[in-house]
DNA sequence: TGTGGATACTTTAGGTTTATATAGTCACTT
DNA sequence: AAGTGACTATATAAACCTAAAGTATCCACA
């Protein structure tokens, strides 16, 4: 058995990590229950960004802002298709990219399921102070952008 | 288009939520390419699991633990045991119940493997100040304790 | 001794995710 | 004008995940 030269600065960073993962699931369990029957999340979370993009979004925009595979979308904005709620539609301009937009349908469901979704956020997390709300946040804004920082930089 | 009461104290907890799942993502996505080759994320935390508990846990235990269905560990746990890493053990007081144990394997496998994920989390967190991360990791802990309630409150 | 209810794990069906491979398209170079 | 390399979307396999239904076991109580 090694011993294990764990610092409590190492150890104090592995207890952020776990906290902070099981933070994300409490409320990602308590949230996709709400939008059971609904929808599921990731198929939300597409619906959302697109209601935000009236002109459309390609894949690999909703890549970059979802942190979702290409590849991955394929499958998630097929079954949406199927569904009706969202169309594809070929750049004339440049072949190799699509358009993914809105039906009609896609919009009213939108307007019915996201303040629906909003209200169990903000029910979620009532328990906390708009206080600790604001700090929170602010904070982990800055824990995102070191991370996206540090991701970028193992890449090279 | 139905015009939305959305309060600012409300956009402030979608906010917060949407900061949350920036960060275990971007983490998440980070110290799985970690631990590739090795085995998958899933498969490590039961082994972490497992590595602190030598009597053995059940699949309901490590289901509360890992805030993951039973249905779904019995696939990681076959995977896990088809890998020499583990085993099922039926309880003789109780043959409803099943003891999932780390085999010498897998013992030695956590030996190694842990020490480099936990370096992996230090490096990955390492651009926070060692005040900010025990500020951070109060407010998270405080956060999972507030929706651990308010989840058990929302199921009655 | 049954019998009903609860508990523990497994199974099934539908989705999601990653990694990898493939093919079409475009821009730029030679 | 053809070739190269990069970008975009798709296809696939293996793993993961949930919800819900199914099976075996245990326990309390009549």
């Amino acid at each position: 058995m090694a011993d294990n030269p764990l610092t409590p600065s190492e150890r104090a960073r592995v207890g952020l990590w776990l906290r902070l993962a099981r933070c994300y699931n409490l409320a990602m369990r308590d949230l996709r229950a709400g939008l059971r029957e609904e929808c599921t999340m990731p198929q939300f979370d597409v619906l959302a960004q697109l209601e935000r993009s009236p002109e459309g979004l390609t894949f690999s925009a909703l890549s970059e802002k979802l942190l979702v595979t290409a590849g991955n979308l394929t499958g998630i904005v097929d079954r949406l298709e199927k569904q009706g709620l969202a169309r594809r539609e070929t750049n004339p301009a440049d072949r190799r990219q699509t358009f993914i937009k809105l039906t009609d349908k896609g919009r009213e469901y939108c307007d019915k399921i996201i303040p629906q979704h909003t209200h169990d956020i903000a029910k979620l997390f009532g328990g906390l102070s708009d206080n600790a709300v604001q700090n929170l946040r602010a904070d982990l804004e800055q824990l995102s952008t070191m991370l996206s920082k540090q991701v970028e930089h193992a890449e090279t």
